[in-house]
DNA sequence: ATGAGTGCAAAGGCTTTGCATTAGG
DNA sequence: CCTAATGCAAAGCCTTTGCACTCAT
């Protein structure tokens, strides 16, 4: 568990996450993570069999399935309707989105420790109150890019 | 503008909406705006013909597509794919929500006005940074609500 | 009157599933 | 070997669109 450092770093911890579920780690699910890492942005599934044309379409459903419930990419949604899949950010670092309206791009940005640590308190807090099991927060940015400005 | 106090006072801006686009407001989308006021909460297509029996599947689509683009209503995306729509933000005050990834349900939940401020600026310094245009922002909670847990 | 709105059914587009084949451990 | 994974095509599901009819202004 913690942010990876190097790729090889990265493969072993996917290959840890999908063992502990008896999934096997695959030429096409190696493949998907590497796109994914190197993307450094959400990648909707077009996107991934863009990067990657021997990708067949089912496939890449099936293992973004799997790579999510194992925890290794995160499904993000956006502005469009489109499934964006990112790493997980156990493995990347915890960040936050800007989503363009037009385009329906996404790009990462984080926010200061301090305000991030704020912010968990009174989410934590809230969450108590309505009785609610937090998993994780979301906090984005929604509206135009510079290319679409 | 402004938040509504009274039924009488959103039907007002509602219609005062509409009509600065040339749209009519109809029995049907007023129906639509009482059903979305009375939920407190996103509802979905299929939520909000649950509650008004009468309204016509595609009248449902295009209404809230409308209703959308003369700043009525908000389209809200939430765990699953279901399209969630609520009154827009400038009618009801600005929230965020709790999104339960088990049943797929939002309730909305406010934060401190500090708290927002420092988000508020903080976010408007990083978009700065990005080039970025800023419509709104959105923070989530996203988690399992007492019902599932 | 006259163009916006409505309803039904058909078409679209992203996503999921069935099934036979291939490959990982 | 034995089961998970893959690919293709078919099926699903939410959403959009075409068209004729109706209603709001």
């Amino acid at each position: 568990m913690g942010v990876t450092a190097s790729v090889a770093d990265l493969h072993e911890e996917v290959a840890q996450r999908l063992a502990s579920r008896g999934r096997r780690y695959t030429t096409a699910r190696r493949a998907i993570v590497e796109v994914l890492a190197a993307a450094g942005a959400p990648l909707s599934i077009a996107g991934l069999r863009r990067q990657d044309g021997s990708l067949a379409l089912s496939s890449a459903y099936r293992n973004l399935s799997v790579l999510e419930r194992s925890g290794v990419v995160h499904r993000v949604v956006g502005a469009d309707d489109l499934a964006r899949y990112e790493l997980a950010e156990e493995l990347t670092g915890h960040h936050h989105h800007l989503i363009c309206t037009t385009c329906g791009d996404v790009r990462d940005f984080t926010v200061s420790p301090e305000l991030e640590g704020d912010l968990d308190r009174a989410l934590a807090r809230i969450a108590r109150a309505h009785g609610f099991v937090v998993d994780h927060h979301r906090l984005d940015l929604v509206g135009t890019c510079p290319g679409c400005g």
